[in-house]
DNA sequence: TCAATAAGATTGACAGACAATCTTACAATA
DNA sequence: TATTGTAAGATTGTCTGTCAATCTTATTGA
């Protein structure tokens, strides 16, 4: 072995890369919903051993990315409307309280922020990309919400519930004049939270989850082919 | 196809098992928050492989009953008063839902259980025996009301946080008084959900969970030694 | 055509090993 | 004495290899 010289400030263990990877994959829709994931071939893939391979699936079987079928191993779960459905709800409700709170107590930094990311959203939305700009954008707009709501448990709450419901949204996103819409309503949003107005965010951002649901509807009913 | 009766005894995977002892471990308190999980220790005394362990450690990882340092192993967090506060704060919000869609759609037969279970839960309280009885009353009496209110993710979310403040629980309980509090709290739900009543059972539930709250804050408090 | 069996694939679980890293105690130096 | 450096021990991170139990599929037999 030679000199170990290694400045690296913060490694991430193996075991970590392993699961974002995974994760990762998953969410972008490389394994499709239903496919099962052989361990074996995991492996090679990945270049882990096996009983890393477990690990890294238990967590992701923790956080509802995966089933695990006795006997069977892993799968990526077909996720049914009625269950996409009942996230909606809860997110409309928690979505709802974290921009409620977020009105009430957000620095005005990151007020600036919000603003920033409204923006580049609706540049990303009018030139018609690829949704993934989009959604990005999307993403860390909601994200600062969250941070500032004054509530980890429901930061990460709804950061683990959106994750199962992120391959719909790139789904509705295409839909004619979705994109659009969802400006508007970001944009009330940020509105009502620079106005300081608890009342009109959370009804904002409500607003936002039942029509995000609507337009998720309409794409899942169209997928069904 | 043949008739689809399922005799199958439900033989749990040791992994499986694993995983519940565990949990059970660290929520009722053999395992002292802050305290070092060492995996070699764990294996000797569970009868496991270290790969086994591994998984299940994961698990509760993800589960958030336990923390892993990197290169330090496991150990069972300490839950900051802040973080308990925000878990109530949630409850808050999501059982008052529960409740609420409870009371809109209950089968009878579980209403008439929902009664037993208060009933059950009255005589714990009364002779004045160990709380453990009365909070495993208390939990299937939730349990039934999580269970009808025809959304599994409101479920699988409350389940998930009451895991990590039910050690509060059982120190709350104790105090003077709680339990004929509780009962009174119960009392109301049970009857707003009887008369199908969704305001007023949310409304019950969600004072429910704030004097839980208050409760627990002193017990938390009393605790600080 | 249907049922029974056998072969193959895959998971469940274990043991053992070794390097990397952390902790602690101790020694050495200023 | 206080601080720094070092060495020993403990513990985690990760790998390889093994074997039994179970599921799936194909083949065979009636």
């Amino acid at each position: 072995m030679t000199a170990t010289i290694d400045l690296r400030v913060s490694r991430k263990s193996v075991q970590q890369e392993t699961v974002e990877k995974l994760r990762g994959a998953i969410l972008s829709g490389v394994f499709t919903p239903g496919i099962r994931l052989v361990e074996a071939d995991l492996c090679n893939s990945l270049g882990v051993s096996r009983p890393l391979l477990r690990e890294a699936l238990r967590s992701l079987q923790a956080e509802r990315l995966i089933d695990i079928v006795p006997n069977r191993g892993p799968q990526v779960p077909r996720l049914s409307w009625r269950e996409a459905e009942e996230i909606y709800e809860v997110r409309e409700l928690l979505e709802g309280e974290a921009a409620a709170r977020c009105a009430a107590m957000i620095p005005k930094e990151d007020l600036a922020d919000l603003a920033t990311n409204l923006e580049a959203f609706r540049r990303a939305s009018r030139s018609s990309e690829t949704a993934s700009e989009q959604i990005s954008t999307t993403s860390s707009f909601f994200a600062i919400i969250l941070r500032n709501c004054g509530n980890k448990i429901i930061e990460e709450t709804l950061t683990g519930l959106q994750a199962r419901v992120n391959f719909l949204r790139a789904r509705s996103m295409s839909l004619p004049g979705r994109a659009k819409q969802s400006y508007a309503e970001m944009s009330a949003i940020c509105a009502a939270i620079t106005a300081r107005d608890t009342r009109q965010a959370r009804k904002a951002a409500q607003e936002h989850v039942i029509n995000a649901r609507n337009a998720a509807k309409q794409a899942f009913e169209a997928a069904r082919d």
